[in-house]
DNA sequence: AAGTGGTCTAGACCACTTT
DNA sequence: AAGTGGTCTAGACCACTTC
């Protein structure tokens, strides 16, 4: 145990390190290695792969600290830094006096992380959903390339209108790969109530953490403009999102168009 | 426990409070106050002070972790935690070797923090101003609401045209509060290269660190359609921004209309 | 009372930059 | 060699939650 250590001034970090952690060390001896990463990087990666791999799930508390630092034989404050990092990139978070817990989209916090559309007055709510297609096809090559796979590969697509206060608001078009959410089925959605993201999230096991959107200023044309009740011709926003899961893998790509008649898009620049 | 430590546990925080912090303690005795504050988070305050009235200037170096825990009497550690939250926030940036500096709108980095137009091919380049109108004016209800100020409070009109490679593709009005930027003239404006917000730093100590964006769809009206050279009823991006300062003092009110004809809005969610 | 995250300290050493 | 930020440790105590 050594609680009070007599050795006065070895590298505790170069012990720590060979004892636990891969061989990629911070201080091992005289010459660092090129590919130098700190210690608390490595137990981020690997509080990330338990994360990944679901030995703790969405919304349930993860070791604490000082076991946490017991198993890597590093020293709590280490942990504690990479588990900020963890806190501050959405994928933990923390709470005093009970735990860290894992991040989950079935959480009121999560629903407009990635739904930035916000009515002109009022409270935000969120959008019920009308599903209007949902199929499995061949990825064409735009949607294969912004998802990582090969043109032609099994994705599913989805169809649907959301709406806000009874109001169509948003009309968007959803490619998944068909491999990671192999069985999903028109029923599932439309029995499923809440976030989709919380769907993927629960029965395939997949979370989105990080998402990349691209956004132009559309006229609708008349498959749209029927969809949400407005003039061919109304002005609306067009987004194009690409979702990412861990590793920063691409698994789903959303084309919206989104009314601005009594919603805005709103971005806070930090 | 208590092992090893000869020493009979008075609390450093306590003493180092009274010594240089405000009474607003963090640990002070048995009962503690019901308005708790950290000290790092009292450290970060006293240091966003300075910033704030320019004893140190935007590009200029900080005093170092150390000389600023002997200021503070307090543990590097808990300047180091004040810093990272401040650079966090973009307010400082840190640098291995050399120290600390004061963020600045002088920078490529920070040109694009609040520009999130990009273009759809080929690398981003700052876009070149053409200045249409610069006037002092009373500021009419809405403006003078979002800025904070009484309306028919002086403020300074600016219209202006931004141009990407040539391309006009941003048509721009904003308000600025009259008393802040008072002096500032449309030969000011054309003359200075670079970013506005460089120019309002330096020359009128006023540095935009955060700004809230709402933003919307639109057809080109008559004006807007001849000044980007696109037809009348084109789609375009609306934008409406505030932009605050320190004490989150809102100093700017822009509204933009975007040509997304080559370029799109960037986001990232995170 | 016990356990958790949150704060604070003191000291050591590393990586990077400049002198 | 000296100075800066960056990492790591060990230990103390605080605030919050639960038992």
């Amino acid at each position: 145990m050594n609680p009070v250590p007599p050795n006065p001034s070895q590298n505790p970090a170069a012990a720590a390190t060979g004892a636990a952690v891969g061989p990629t060390t911070a201080a091992a001896g005289p010459s660092s290695s090129p590919t130098f990463s700190p210690l608390y990087q490595q137990i981020k990666a690997l509080i990330t792969q338990s994360l990944q791999s679901g030995e703790w799930k969405p919304g349930e508390l993860i070791p604490s600290e000082v076991e946490l630092a017991n198993r890597f034989k590093v020293s709590q404050g280490t942990v504690r830094k990479a588990i900020d990092e963890l806190a501050a990139e959405n994928l933990v978070m923390r709470r005093q006096g009970k735990g860290t817990f894992v991040s989950t989209h079935h959480e009121a916090r999560a629903h407009f992380r990635f739904l930035r559309l916000m009515p002109d007055e009022g409270v935000p709510h969120y959008p019920e959903s009308r599903f209007i297609e949902v199929k499995r096809m061949r990825a064409p090559a735009d949607v294969a390339r912004l998802l990582d796979l090969k043109s032609g590969d099994a994705v599913i697509f989805i169809k649907r209108v959301q709406y806000f206060d009874g109001v169509p608001t948003i009309v968007e078009e959803l490619w998944l790969p068909g491999l990671t959410f192999k069985g999903l089925t028109a029923e599932r959605l439309v029995e499923y109530k809440g976030p989709m993201y919380g769907l993927f999230e629960s029965e395939f096991g997949t979370r989105m953490i990080r998402a990349a959107e691209k956004i132009r200023a559309v006229c609708a044309d008349a498959g749209a403009a029927a969809l949400l009740q407005l003039a061919e011709g109304t002005p609306l926003l067009c987004s194009e999102r690409v979702s990412f899961t861990y590793g920063d893998k691409p698994v789903e790509l959303r084309r919206g168009l989104y009314s601005t008649e009594r919603h805005h898009y709103q971005n806070d620049l930090n």
